[in-house]
DNA sequence: CATGAAATAGTGAATATTCATATTTTTCTT
DNA sequence: AAGAAAAATATGAATATTCACTATTTCATG
């Protein structure tokens, strides 16, 4: 007998929705730590890109940050008033703007990323082992490519 | 070379990043199809658990939903506001309050089930093969139980 | 069975996000 | 090269979400 928050018919077979169910679920446990350190989900997500690159422009962050780029601007203010990353009119196109790591942020950045490797392996590698892992990126990449 | 919009070295292999990017990609396809009805993923994702479940408590709604319930009770005020779904304090646990479709929220659920299936279809089935989506639901599956 | 703890939902102010649009710079077209 | 179209970001009002708290109802346990 399925208790009540077992899903039904659809949902139970239903793809994306056991993407988003076991997203949330794995998730959770770093976001804990992500709020230790004063950070929302967004927040954390914009630092590892910079983390990754360095620099970005406030569109090639968005697409990577799967924000809307509205929606990065405001929250690249409220970073920037917390001393987290620095903004500057790109010279070589300047219509675009580099977001970059301020000092603070970028110290902040690092001790996150190492967290979130910990994090990972205990709650993915640990769990689905080597050889599945492997398998299951390969089937993620996959689905992130365009369409053919 | 790498253009702007490629992960770089820590995101590009970090699971929950690989997780998120595909589930944007594939979804976005979808996002659109709820759009053109006029609504939005939250709402779809409370009408697909009610196509599902017939009736559910708040509480289980948000956990079904992946959503935290005080935002669930200010949406279900605005999908009750527009006739979509109703409301009636459960008999069995006064504390508890039943929220099931409407006649119309029936509808348009339906139809919605039927649109994210043949979605579902070109989207994920199409893309990976049955063998390969089967493993795909098995490792999601995995993450998604609590952990040992 | 009384009482404190837990469960359930709602409320409203503070905060964040979205949506449409403005502004500036670059690219394209002819 | 002029002017139209596109690209990049910002802005602000409308909308939605979060957070801390309240009010009920149920549960657990002495």
């Amino acid at each position: 007998m399925s208790d009540d928050t077992t899903p039904g018919g659809f949902l139970n077979s239903y793809t994306l929705f056991l993407m988003a169910m076991a997203s949330a679920n794995v998730s959770a446990g770093f976001h804990r730590i992500a709020a230790d350190q004063g950070l929302s989900v967004p927040e954390w997500r914009v630092l590892a890109c910079l983390y990754d690159r360095r620099s970005a422009s406030v569109t090639d962050l968005a697409r990577l940050s799967l924000m809307e780029q509205s929606r990065l601007t405001h929250l690249i203010g409220r970073m920037q008033a917390r001393g987290l990353v620095d903004r500057r009119r790109s010279t070589k196109n300047r219509r675009s703007v580099e977001v970059t790591l301020t000092p603070e942020g970028a110290v902040l950045a690092a001790d996150l990323v190492r967290q979130a490797k910990a994090h990972e392996k205990t709650a993915i590698l640990d769990r689905l082992g080597g050889e599945d892992t492997r398998v299951f990126h390969s089937l993620l990449r996959k689905l992130m490519a365009e369409p053919a």
